[in-house]
RNA sequence: GCGGAUGUGGCGUAAUUGGUAGCCGCACCAGACUUAGGAUCUGGCGCUUCACGGCGUGGGGGUUCGAGUCCCUUCAUCCGCACCA
């Protein structure tokens, strides 16, 4: 029978499903490999072609893992709480779950066909309540942990509640909210209880606070700063502006420094690795007072100093200017009248710049005095009080000091505005052309660091600021603590309710706590978020519960440990089987969530870890980032009138330039090789039914433009259709074909027949020219058996590397090549099919069994030892070159050595007569194949 | 502005990591078998030249016997970040 692949494909999914074949067990045995997608969000569009790419590359990764003998876990499942699935129900009323089940089902019978072997017995869904039962629980374990800085780790509340109890807050080193004020032992015992929880929340890792939000009128939510983008929402595109809002939030700034020092253990990409440092932001300096002169203080003041951080502390004799940042809360009642109107001035004109302005535009110094001075605090001179629109309110304090002599903005802000610069290191250079921020050299006009170098003046500096409790040694970081609570329906509920204001846990037996049904999905009349909808949802009927859900990262943040035990209904997942599985061997994703949920995972693994829930202190070992897959749009162009009106005329590409005309997308699947298929075209956009073509070479070109795959640009390809057409194995194998996984490209369909002509060629390995199955029991021939090395060679190395496209070329070279042998050999065929079958394991699966093996055995054979002896040829021919020109090849023996070849060569007949004579200077021979005689 | 990545035939790409640039596939051309072919097979296919040859990995320079690969410089495209004190 002639390759049959819809017969074949349908039998072996059945098979697979059936029989159970990828179902993982603890097994003592075999080493164990966890290898994970990330899990996709079921949006109502189906797959396209660039969502299973990264699935395809795990699913070869996966069973040529499992041919090494490894117990492989490789599961699936569905990040199912989301917002589209909310607006839809917006819109029509459709409860998000039908929705969401709906979509799931598209998807899983769209995943099906593809072939992969996943466990599905594990399949996980975030919005299932048997599964946010266990994200609630992990939330409630936050609220009940404190971050103890002296342990370096989070502990439980009770140890917290301990210390105070006996050494009051004093000498308690935790991460907690900035406005704690110090209490003894005394005040804690007789507090009330309800004031205990109030001092408590500031220590818990997730806690409430009013904070700045980015409120979303449109969508009715308030979003995470990584969903804004411009002052809009990520979807959407509503506008975004600041409210102030009690939020939960999430303490993951106690795990900022762990999070990065974790990137150096980890195996990721270099830029994903660089992104998450840059997103924590760590800076090490120092915090330092400055004295706001008495004359400035007045009433509005409740303080009377303003804190700077800088990085540079050994640069404090230099500072002759302190600017604020315009929002900073101070500059109104710091500013003298004298002032007033050059700051408002000054103020107005920022606020009016747009982001783009302030992007194109960072040479421009700009500023305004406020008449107040403060005095630097280790020199005690007096310092003039700027304010700028280069310092951001959000960094550090807000406020920035500035040393014209060593900053290059400084200086130019000093020269323009006529503010001294002050020479603060013998070896700084041209300061008066610019500054020289160089750390080289001894300490000048620097009182009592003169004289010193870099590294002896820091400690110096930030001890005499200690002790003068004027400052100290500060690390900063740029993360801040993450928002959590999100107003919307579709999440998971948050497991609180409130007595007298403050939050309590449910019980955990209470566990999980429903999403109440609604009538509608939309915000309330009083501006509460959707669930306070909800009809006597109340805690022990009579509490209010908390009426935010929590964010998308929520359900995703954990969800690697569910597999390990998903049916668990006491834990999140045993200690057995986290124990076994451990953590991710290979996570496969796009590099789109290198900052978001990457670094939540991260934190949550952490966290768990504290606790003991968990073994290991990161959860992913290994990340591979795919890229992504584009749209490749066509276009027809329409000839336009002088009004500008689009006739009935439509050029071909190459001649449009001689027209005024406008371009029409038209649907890729009616171009090939770029060239239109003219009734088809009148089909799909009957208004051009009578339309004439000016075509080039009789036909009509279209042309190109790489886009975002969507509907509205028709450039969308469906992998069903593919499918339909060419068989999964076919549509794996020409996904790898495309390029390097990692590199993103534009999706073409053009050569996928190459790879389906590649499968019927395999498959005639194994057929006569009646197409009946025939395979010799001979011994292998030599050349067979070195065309079948090469190819176990060579597939272990791409696979071991993710090289999955160069192996895809590699087996076209093997079959070309054991078909011009007219190889049909039991047992080459034999290994070929197993070293193939992670990338094609439909058809290979069904030779298997025609080679009269175990159904489904396949799956769980070895794979072929390699045996480099095959690979040695006898005689080879060498080029033979003479100052790097090749000149002659020359026959020479593998078995050679290097001193033997230069023998030989230079013994030759045909060399010495372009030596002409001449000895050589050097005989250079390279891996035994290139040798190059200089003369 | 800062940081990162990429740049090779008509196209997607490959190059044992410093060793004969262009593997494999698409497209194209020619041929075979065919009543036919959107099937199959064979051959050709970087540019230039009738040819010998010359040129050729975005441009320029360098190191080396030898550079797509390393160094400097420059240009282009894409992606991150947003004045980080």
């Amino acid at each position: 029978m002639d390759y049959q692949f819809k017969d074949i494909e349908k039998k072996w999914q059945g098979f697979w499903a059936k029989n159970q074949t990828f179902k993982a067990e603890k097994n003592a045995e075999k080493p164990k490999f966890y290898i994970l997608d990330m899990f996709p969000y079921p949006s109502g569009a189906g797959l396209h072609v660039g969502h299973p790419l990264g699935y395809i590359a795990s699913d070869i990764f996966s069973r040529y893992k499992r041919l090494k003998g490894y117990n492989v876990l490789h599961p699936m499942g569905y990040d199912s709480f989301g917002l589209p699935a909310e607006q839809y129900a917006i819109q029509t009323g459709q409860h998000p779950a039908i929705t969401t089940e709906t979509n799931i089902n598209t998807y899983r019978r769209q995943l099906d066909q593809i072939g992969f072997s996943f466990d599905w017995s594990r399949e996980v869904r975030t919005s299932d309540p048997e599964y946010y039962k266990w994200t609630q629980w992990i939330f409630m374990q936050l609220f009940n942990s404190w971050y103890n800085l002296e342990t370096d780790q989070a502990e439980d509340i009770t140890t917290l509640v301990e210390k105070f109890g006996t050494d009051g807050n004093e000498g308690v080193k935790a991460v907690c909210d900035e406005d704690v004020k110090t209490f003894l032992p005394s005040d804690w015992a007789t507090m009330s209880f309800e004031d205990k929880q109030v001092e408590l929340l500031k220590y818990r890792l997730t806690y409430l606070k009013e904070s700045t939000v980015n409120w979303c009128p449109a969508l009715g939510t308030v979003l995470a700063n990584d969903e804004v983008k411009d002052g809009y929402s990520e979807r959407g595109s509503h506008p975004v502006e600041q409210k102030k809002m009690m939020q939960w939030s999430m303490r993951i700034s106690a795990y900022a420094e762990r999070l990065l020092q974790g990137l150096n253990s980890i195996d990721w990409p270099e830029p994903v690795k660089e992104m998450q440092r840059n997103w924590i932001g760590k800076s090490v300096g120092a915090s330092v007072r400055f004295t706001i002169e008495q004359s400035a203080l007045t009433a509005a003041i409740n303080t009377d100093y303003i804190e700077v951080f800088t990085t540079r502390v050994d640069t404090i004799f230099g500072v002759s200017y302190l600017v604020l940042a315009p929002e900073h809360e101070l500059v109104a009642s710091l500013t003298t009248s004298a002032q007033q109107q050059e700051v408002l001035n000054y103020i107005a004109q920022t606020r009016k710049k747009s982001e783009l302005d302030r992007m194109a535009d960072t040479k421009t110094v700009s500023g305004a005095f406020t008449g107040s001075f403060v005095i630097n605090p280790v020199s005690g001179e007096r310092v003039p009080l700027w304010i700028a629109d280069y310092v951001l309110a959000g960094y550090g304090t807000g406020a920035v000091m500035g040393v014209p002599s060593g900053d290059p903005r400084d200086w130019a802000f000093a020269t323009h505005f006529k503010l001294p610069i002050v020479q603060i290191l013998d070896a700084q250079q041209n300061l008066d052309t610019q500054a020289d921020p160089t750390k080289e050299g001894k300490y000048i006009n620097s009182d009592f660091i003169n004289g010193m170098a870099y590294s002896e003046a820091i400690p110096t500096l930030n001890a005499w600021l200690e002790e003068e409790n004027v400052g100290k040694a500060k690390i900063n970081y740029r993360m801040r603590d993450a928002v959590f609570g999100r107003q919307r329906y579709w999440g998971e509920p948050i497991p609180v309710y409130f007595k007298n204001g403050l939050p309590y846990l449910i019980k955990e037996e209470e566990l999980p706590l429903m999403l109440p049904e609604i009538d509608k999905y939309l915000p309330t009349e009083t501006g509460e978020p959707p669930l306070g909808r909800a009809e006597k949802w109340t805690y022990a009927q009579h509490y209010e519960y908390e009426l935010s859900t929590m964010p998308g990262w929520a359900g995703s943040s954990w969800y690697w440990y569910r597999y390990m035990d998903a049916h668990n209904k006491h834990e999140f997942a045993s200690k057995e089987a986290i124990d076994y599985w451990k953590d991710v061997d290979l996570y496969i994703g796009g590099a789109e969530h290198a900052t978001g949920h990457l670094l939540y995972s991260r934190f949550w693994n952490k966290f768990l870890k504290d606790l003991g829930h968990v073994q290991q202190e990161e959860p992913f070992k290994k990340l591979i980032n795919q890229g992504m897959i584009q749209g490749r749009s066509n276009f027809v162009y329409r000839v336009v009138d002088e009004q500008g009106r689009g006739t009935n005329t439509l050029v071909s590409y190459g001649l449009k330039n001689q027209y005024k005309t406008s371009a029409l997308h038209v649907d890729v699947n009616i171009v090939e090789n770029e060239i239109l298929n003219i009734p088809q075209f009148k089909l799909f956009r009957s208004e051009f039914q009578d339309a004439e073509f000016i075509l080039e070479n009789g036909k009509y070109i279209c042309g190109v433009e790489v886009e975002k795959m969507s509907k509205s640009k028709f450039n969308v390809v469906n992998p069903d259709v593919l499918i339909e057409s060419y068989g999964a194995d076919t549509l794996r194998m020409y996904e790898m074909f495309l390029g390097p996984l990692e590199q993103s490209k534009p999706w073409n369909t053009n050569g996928i027949e190459g790879v389906f002509k590649f499968l019927r060629k395999f498959w005639r390995l194994f057929h006569n020219d009646q197409w009946q199955f025939t395979v010799s029991a001979q011994e292998p021939t030599k050349a067979e058996l070195k065309a079948l090395h090469k190819i176990i060679k060579k597939v272990q190395d791409d696979v071991e590397r993710f090289s999955f496209n160069t192996s895809v070329s590699s087996f076209m070279i093997a079959v070309n090549e054991l078909t011009d042998l007219k190889c049909n050999n039991k047992s080459i065929l034999t290994d070929l099919t197993v070293v193939l079958s992670p990338y094609a394991p439909h058809i290979c699966e069904e030779l298997w069994t025609l080679l009269g093996k175990e159904a489904g055995s396949l799956s769980y054979t070895a794979y072929p030892v390699f045996n480099p002896n095959h690979l040695v040829e006898d005689e080879f021919s060498y080029p033979i070159s003479v100052n790097g020109k090749t000149r002659l090849n020359l026959s020479l023996s593998s078995t050679m050595e290097a001193a033997e070849i230069e023998v030989v060569v230079l013994a030759n007949e045909q060399v010495q007569k372009y030596l002409d004579g001449k000895t050589p200077k050097k005989v250079i021979v390279v891996k035994g194949r290139i040798v190059n005689l200089v003369v």
